[in-house]
RNA sequence: CGGGCUGUGGCGCAGCUUGGUAGCGCGCUUGUCUGGGGGACAAGAGGUCGCGGGUUCAAAUCCCGCCAGCCCGACCA
């Protein structure tokens, strides 16, 4: 992409309303404008990122043998009404009419929907098990929609469903889903800590969430240092095997790390030694909950199972806060001058910096170097603007793309161009030639 | 929803106390000189001062109402 034909609107100053870093930030880097509180548009840069970490998590639920699907944001009451929860959800759910006064919600998520058409179209047992996702938006009209896209009343979100025969079975797609969050995450550049959890209006009795560790995060957390030292890494695994999910499961939640609604000060004290109890506050990017018959039975959501008899399935739901998302790893991963993309999501993986636009040497030199890394597939960002260097450096810094290559009419005069790492700072010289080879490594 | 605050050009703000020509910085346009960390100079464009009503010869400024947004608290991917 050059830049001159592109649309990235960045902003020198940061807009008063914003009070967070990751907010501030993606304001500045032209990433999304407010459209009303709590509602964003989702500008080209920011889009790219968007689309990046929906493509990462719409893999690994695929990894897991989890089936992608799409249901629509509007809904109708009737469903709602039959799980007793249009009344129970509250004015946190966007209510509507139709041009035939009928009742529609907007919604906040999907159990209704997926267990109606699980009911409709599943009768054995034999489906089993399944899990069905989809990545859609949400919206629940929060009483104070705060910091950017952390708090948004209307959100993007990944949802999945698990319909399994038994208990046992049903416990396992919890922990397989705890193991595929844990990669999710990780490829994203996060860390996150699985943390006992309440379970809010979703009910149920199990609910992890998975929270980064951030100063501006909105919930207080728990927890024995141990947990911070664990990393799932590269390590291959048998979704389908109960022993090996159930292993990570407990690997990653047997140390003490509990969200301030669960917290249990004397459990604490007992379990943890003092020097390694730690007080901190986070960011949730992600719930897994088993709930059992809960949605199951009300609705009818039953199996014939191999005796003829039916009976209700056991379910469980799992989401991920994908433009959350946004903020969580900016928040996690920005220094003075601007954000720090992990590789795995940065809009683009490397920005051409022309120090000196119009110099015919160097214009060349760029026009070939991003030819020859589009041609390569490498997501490049060209800025060929007729700016100054310094200009042109400060957005580099801002938008936070792992690579920059610096190309001018000093460096050309010794054949070499200057690649330099956005996280690390750290700058190679080299000749263009070489810098496919370096940044396909 | 309670408490506090703010709406003035795309962004950041001043002007309001004491009513009388709408201003500054950034950004934007054009030109010249520049050119490796947000350049200099010059000339420009762009504003129903959130909306409605009132007071007044006259309202960004005073009064009333409404709307929007932000912050602090109780709720949440």
């Amino acid at each position: 992409m050059r830049l001159s034909r592109y649309f990235l609107p960045v902003l020198k100053e940061t807009p008063a309303d914003a009070q967070i870093v990751s907010h501030q930030l993606m304001l500045r880097a032209g990433m999304i404008k407010q459209a009303a509180a709590g509602i964003y548009s989702w500008l080209p840069l920011g889009y790219r990122v968007l689309r990046n970490i929906e493509r990462i998590v719409h893999e690994e639920q695929q990894r897991a043998g989890h089936i992608p699907m799409l249901m629509p944001t509007l809904q109708s009451a009737d469903l709602w009404r039959e799980s007793g929860r249009f009344d129970a959800y509250g004015p946190e759910m966007l209510r509507l009419r139709d041009r035939h006064e009928r009742d529609m919600l907007y919604g906040p998520t999907n159990e209704e929907l997926v267990t109606d058409i699980f009911r409709s179209h599943v009768s054995s047992y034999k489906t089993l098990p399944l899990t069905l996702y989809h990545i859609q938006w949400k919206f629940r009209d929060e009483i104070r929609p705060r910091f950017g896209v952390m708090r948004g009343r209307e959100f993007l979100m990944k949802d999945g469903y698990n319909f399994d025969l038994t208990e046992e079975d049903a416990r396992h797609a919890y922990n397989r889903h705890l193991v595929s969050y844990l990669r999710t995450y990780e490829r994203m550049g996060l860390q996150t800590i699985p943390m006992r959890a309440d379970s809010g209006p979703i009910g149920g009795d199990d609910t992890h969430e998975f929270v980064v560790l951030a100063e501006t995060g909105e919930s207080e957390v728990f927890y024995d240092s141990e947990v911070t030292d664990r990393r799932f890494g590269d390590r291959v695994i048998d979704y389908d095997s109960h022993d090996d999910c159930r292993a990570v499961f407990e690997e990653f939640t047997s140390h003490y790390a509990r969200t301030g609604e669960t917290h249990d000060e004397a459990l604490f004290h007992e379990r943890v030694p003092e020097a390694r109890r730690r007080h901190a506050r986070g960011i949730e990017v992600g719930q897994i909950f088993y709930f059992g018959t809960k949605y199951s039975e009300p609705m009818g959501a039953t199996v014939q199972g191999p005796d003829g008899k039916p009976v209700p399935v056991h379910m469980g739901s799992h989401g991920i806060g994908i433009s959350r998302l946004l903020g969580a790893i900016i928040e996690a991963s920005h220094d003075e001058r601007g954000i720090v993309w992990p590789a795995a999501v940065a809009p683009f993986q490397v920005g051409i910096v022309n120090a000196k636009q119009g110099d015919p040497a160097s214009d060349a030199a760029c026009e070939k170097l991003y030819a020859t890394l589009a041609r390569a597939g490498i997501e490049v960002l060209y800025d060929d603007r007729t700016e100054r260097a310094g200009a042109k450096f400060a957005t580099m810094d801002l938008i936070g793309l792992p690579w920059r290559v610096t190309v001018g009419p000093r460096g050309l005069a010794d054949g070499v161009v200057e690649l330099t790492n956005r996280r690390s700072g750290e700058r190679e010289e080299l000749a263009p030639s070489q810098l496919q080879g370096r940044l396909s490594e």
